[in-house]
DNA sequence: ATGGCCGCCCTAGGCGGA
């Protein structure tokens, strides 16, 4: 199974050179890159991210449709995918390096890992112009919240820990410039959920995930910049189920998208302030939507 | 209220999603 890009992907180009004082960061489960390519290609064009993760893109490296994003001031793309289910991309207006490190357990599509060139030519020290941008889909994990019963859900749980050992292996000290974008299908927090009550045997938001997923984030300190300038009394969501006749009505929504960053890039997320973070409902609404809405975080250096 | 919908695939019911 081919998960790879092809070879004749953009090459770096003048955005190289470049300097940035804000870095504007994007995740969103697409549900089909190739049927919602124009809303995908309408939401750059509003939000203007300079890099967005695409998770569950369902098609394989040669189906991706790699012209509109190209058209549309997005020259670097880095794809995994696989034929018809999961797959994720990773689409940039800034230079990508492809890290050979994805993480892909049992062949399956669910991890892009780059690096991006940021070019802060002020800032000499070492890596301080980039930083590795990770891309993930998490697996769902299943129905029914055992692992004795469900071999997804343990397949789940073992991601997410081997995600914790990848990230011991890349993630070493203080220095480390991290962003971990994507659909981790787990709503941690109590209020990550519409009913904290009701969900708590369903997957995605079992006390056992949620505990795999805080050790993931504990390991090395990785900040979840959602919550950086919200209480955690508010409800966030990014998902919400397609059974639902009407979306906002009901409002059972879950926040199962993520973004993620490492200690050495907590500062850049704070002083991005309230506004640094958003949830862009609206597309959630849109005709034959995605049942996810993107994310952005804006990075301050 | 445990049913309600999606998108994909060797086009049609099964799988995966969550």
């Amino acid at each position: 199974m081919s998960i790879h890009s092809p070879s004749d992907k953009p090459i770096f180009n003048k955005a190289t050179e470049k300097t940035l004082t804000t870095c504007k960061l994007a995740t969103w489960n697409i549900n089909s890159v190739r049927l919602r390519i124009d809303q995908v290609i309408a939401f750059l064009n509003t939000h203007q991210p300079d890099i967005l993760g695409l998770q569950e893109t369902k098609c394989l490296p040669e189906q991706f449709p790699y012209q509109p994003f190209i058209e549309a001031g997005y020259e670097f793309i880095e794809v995994s995918g696989q034929k018809g289910y999961h797959g994720a991309a990773t689409v940039s207006k800034l230079p990508l390096e492809r890290l050979e490190t994805d993480f892909c357990p049992i062949g399956e599509a669910r991890h892009v890992s780059t690096r991006v060139k940021i070019g802060i030519a002020s800032d000499n020290e070492m890596g301080a112009g980039t930083f590795e941008f990770h891309n993930f889909y998490v697996p769902a994990g299943g129905d029914e919240a055992d692992v004795t019963l469900n071999p997804k859900f343990k397949h789940k749980l073992e991601f997410l820990k081997n995600m914790t050992d990848y990230f011991t292996d890349r993630a070493k000290g203080d220095d480390a410039r991290h962003v971990l974008v994507g659909d981790f299908n787990i709503a941690p927090g109590e209020h990550d959920v519409w009913s904290h009550k009701q969900l708590l045997k369903v997957v995605s938001h079992t006390p056992l995930e949620v505990g795999v997923l805080k050790g993931l984030q504990d390991s090395h300190n990785f900040t979840d910049t959602s919550r950086l300038h919200r209480s955690e009394e508010e409800k966030l969501y990014s998902w919400w189920s397609y059974r639902a006749k009407d979306v906002f009505k009901s409002n059972r929504g879950r926040r199962l998208d993520h973004i993620w960053v490492s200690p050495a890039l907590r500062q850049s997320a704070i002083a991005a302030g309230i506004d640094g973070f958003e949830i862009h409902t609206n597309c959630r609404i849109w005709e034959r939507p995605s049942d996810h809405a993107p994310i952005t975080q804006i990075l301050k250096f």
